[in-house]
RNA sequence: GCCCCGUUCGUCUAGUUGGCCUAGGACGCAAGAUUUUCAUUCUUGAAAUCAGGGGUUCGAAUCCCCUACGGGGUACCA
């Protein structure tokens, strides 16, 4: 009974999208491709209220930046539209009445406030209030209340919601991939809302129509959908559903880094890491959020970081491109725990993807934060200059950083390594240095290296004496790649300038 | 409160049918090497009495029970 792998990954638009939902997307995904089946993007704004402008577009452009491609969705298109739930309003309708007439549900006309009074008087009294077959004969509804006083509500456009009514003594099997069995009791389950007042479903019924009518094979999503899951299963026993049922896999969450609870969107800036693809600009409060993208994080490494937190190959690679996830994805192997994202090994991640990089392609992404700093240079020069500082950093963002110094002579000189290393009878040897460079016809690292590695044993110098002082001279601090190398790019005329600069500047320091 | 899920180095985790685990790897951390500096890189090291306690067994991180702790759910939100 092979049946076609049909996965789904299904946001609501209410904001930016959540790495944690972009985890649940590429579990989804990489499931969806190593058994070759499709990947749906379907979104479920079954709540009105909170709809947020730009979120799906949001949602599209994550995925497209992160190059996971969905072969079916809003936005692509398929045999089983429309893929937004407020475009298939209408037909939730008859699926609850379905349920209606087969005694599975019932009409509630108890308004939210009613409900919330009750509520609160419960808890008064350090009880849980639950709509459930133990209060439903109490509350007003159509199980309650007379066949007449149900039409005349009816009749009377009375505001009602529809409730599932869950069978009394019954236990509900949950066959988790992930979690193996889980069983629940109905009698402590409530009776969920399954068709608001305002004429749209809640999740728990669209979600159940939705992937029954999508012939949806695996449903692979939060574990925060666990406590909720009996409720689904029974509603495709309701519906008579149960041989196409799709198989569960609830996914472990992803904490915060330090302390407890669920990663946060606040999270993130608070402890200075993206917790969103994108960069997000909320339109009410106009709230900047950061995204990975703009952090610098390269989408292949951030793939790499998501897959492998609650995820393992169970071999010691931890580099793995998008088609070796597809290839060795399991779902057996994710594993039933949260996990804490680590910015650390985050960054580590995007160091090992950048190294990967060719010179041209890092250049191309330095060339706008180049023109940002206001420096005019030719791509081949910093190519080059790429070339020689990019296994310093582990972002694009962190070059100028390291490369400054190619591109600006130094405006001042650290203090620390001037009376460290500045002693008297410097600027004579400097100046001597810079006639040697200034003789050296075929100006490149070896002839450099050699002509001063002579001049420094010719005077039974050491190197530290000399060098550390060269360095402070064309960098203005104690960093950087080979000395040689760095005055080669930035040439003779400009490192000899750079020098005589720098004697005028710091002159004798006693 | 009630229900559900979880618990191996600081973090991500290996450990899937109990014995090869004196618990392995990675990030981070420390030390050393290299170097003209800072980083990278390389080497080495510290780091989990497998949450705690009971069982079962010749033998348990691995099976069972209890407790503790953590997380999730408990909406006309998803």
């Amino acid at each position: 009974m092979e049946r076609k792998v049909r996965v789904r990954f299904a946001p609501s638009p209410t904001g930016p999208l959540h790495i944690g939902g972009v985890r649940t997307a590429l579990y989804n995904y990489l499931f969806a491709k190593k058994h070759g089946g499709d990947f749906i993007l379907r979104i479920e704004d079954t709540d009105q209220t909170r709809f947020v402008p730009g979120a799906e577009e949001y949602i599209i452009e994550s995925f497209n930046w992160l190059g996971i491609k969905f072969d079916e969705g809003l936005g692509i298109g398929g045999d089983y539209g429309p893929y937004r739930q407020s475009d298939r309003k209408t037909m939730y309708k008859e699926y609850a009445e379905e349920l209606l007439c087969s005694g599975w549900a019932y009409h509630a006309f108890d308004t939210p406030e009613e409900l919330d009074t009750i509520r609160k008087e419960f808890e008064k009294e350090k009880k849980n209030f639950q709509y459930d077959c133990n209060t439903r004969d109490s509350l007003k509804n159509s199980l309650s209340l007379s066949k007449e006083a149900v039409d005349r509500l009816l009749e009377n456009n009375t505001p009602y919601v529809i409730r599932f009514k869950f069978p009394k003594d019954t236990e509900i099997l949950i066959h988790d991939l992930i979690r193996g069995e889980v069983r629940m009791n109905s009698n402590l389950l409530d009776d969920k809302v399954l068709y608001k007042s305002d004429g749209m479903p809640t999740y728990h019924l669209a979600n159940i129509v939705d992937d029954h009518l999508m012939n949806i094979s695996h449903v692979i999503r939060g574990e925060e959908w666990l406590p909720s899951c009996p409720l689904h299963v029974m509603l495709y026993k309701a519906f008579g559903w149960e041989s196409t049922m799709p198989e569960f896999a609830h996914l472990p969450l992803l904490l915060k880094p330090d302390g407890n609870g669920k990663l946060s969107k606040r999270d993130g800036d608070r402890l200075g890491f993206p917790v969103f693809p994108l960069q997000w600009t909320d339109p009410i409060t106009k709230d900047i959020s950061s995204g990975y993208k703009e952090s610098g994080y390269i989408p292949e490494a951030v793939i790499n970081i998501l897959a492998l937190l609650g995820w393992n190959s169970g071999t010691e690679k931890e580099i793995f491109s998008l088609d070796e996830l597809i290839e060795i994805f399991s779902l057996e192997r994710i594993s039933k725990s949260g996990a804490k994202f680590d910015l650390e090994k985050a960054k580590w991640f995007n160091h090992q993807y950048l190294q990967l990089k060719s010179n041209a392609e890092i250049t191309n992404e330095y060339m706008p934060i180049l023109e940002k700093k206001g420096v005019e240079v030719c791509l081949e020069y910093v190519e080059e200059a790429v070339g020689l500082v990019k296994e310093r950093v582990s972002f694009v963002t962190e070059l100028w950083d390291q490369s400054f110094f190619l591109f600006l002579k130094p405006e001042s000189y650290d203090e620390k390594i001037i009376k460290k290393r500045w002693k008297e009878g410097v600027p004579q040897r400097l100046t001597e240095i810079v006639e040697i460079l200034n003789s050296i016809e075929d100006f490149n690292p070896q002839s450099a290296h050699d002509k001063v590695h002579a001049y420094i044993e010719g005077n039974e110098l050491n190197m530290g004496q000399i060098m550390n002082c060269l360095r402070l001279s064309i960098v203005g601090e104690g960093k950087g790649p080979d000395l040689f190398e760095i005055m080669a790019l930035i040439g003779k005329e400009e490192a000899i300038e750079r020098i005589n600069l720098a004697i005028a500047k710091i002159g004798g320091n006693e």
